[in-house]
DNA sequence: CTTGAAATACTACTACG
DNA sequence: CGTAGTAGTATTTCAAG
């Protein structure tokens, strides 16, 4: 095996290993001005999307259905307005369980999935146990909503709701 | 002006009331099942939405634009997996500020848009002022995060960071 | 006011260079 | 990756419930 051929190997193993930590090396500027877009409005039709990032359809499609099956798209999806939706209300919750234990948490998961209007439901460190983030209409709707089914959450100690008062940031944009 | 009258403009009173209290109540089954759909994807072709719903394509059509038009659907976008887009790790912080002044609460609401990989920032009620969650790759590039852009944010007393280990449920679908 | 059928314009998609 | 061609879709028009 030649000097250059070994040269060449060893550059392209740096460079495959680059690429497994972080996936987004990987893209070229095309591909994030792709992501970029998409992120923002994905109802563009593709000849549209073509032309922003200056490439023809097919290669552009290509990039795009690459893209989606590589994972990195995980969906496209329609956003819904909550406040027009009636669920104008944000509230951010820790909770605390009485034991810790995995058939604790495992049932705590599970009822979790269920509750009305939760977005987000996360296991954390820290003085809590799960951070959730539920959304309803108003303070009312939360109120039942914890009367009625955080209140028989299993296995909670303690529920700290912090309501939202002002949305400053809420986005899905990842930056790229 | 006749009884019956009176009785056609109280219920027609009602009925507006009613919508504005919670739009939804003015979808039809139809709409919802639309919703339903672009909210889990919204890359299905018009054709196949209509089918789904039992529509002709037009009539879909009109539908759908008719929620982007109303704003009910506020935005149709790719989302893109976190993990394979090198920012694995999800971080909700609790932050107090050290003065409770206007100005304070407008330069820190300011500055946090700016921070990486910042997802949310919400003022709330309780024990926090703030609460944010920001996606990094890993603890190595939160710390940094940490270290080079949290600890500068202006007019902060305290933060206070949750790791999320397991992320249970996170999703951007209403229920409808 | 909304729907559905037909016609047109445009787009996605394929094959190939 | 791009060009050209085909298949299918979105979109408009219009008639009808």
């Amino acid at each position: 095996m030649s000097a250059t051929k070994l040269r060449k190997d060893q550059k392209r193993a740096v460079a495959v290993a680059a690429v497994r930590a972080d996936p987004l090396q990987s893209l070229d500027r095309i591909d994030r001005a792709i992501l970029r877009q998409l992120q923002t409005d994905a109802s563009i039709s593709n000849v549209a999307l073509a032309a922003r990032v200056k490439l023809s359809a097919p290669a552009c499609l290509r990039r795009v259905e690459r893209l989606k099956e590589s994972g990195l798209i995980q969906a496209v999806v329609a956003l819904i307005d909550p406040k027009a939706a009636g669920a104008g209300m944000l509230v951010m919750i820790g909770v605390v369980l009485d034991r810790s234990t995995p058939e604790s948490f495992a049932e705590f998961e599970k009822a979790a999935q269920n509750v009305t209007g939760c977005m987000e439901c996360h296991v954390v460190t820290g003085e809590f146990d799960y951070f959730m983030t539920i959304r309803t209409r108003d303070s009312d709707s939360f109120n039942r909503l914890h009367a009625e089914q955080l209140l028989y959450l299993p296995g909670v100690r303690q529920i700290r709701s912090f309501m939202v008062l002002k949305e400053i940031l809420s986005t899905t944009k990842f930056p790229l």
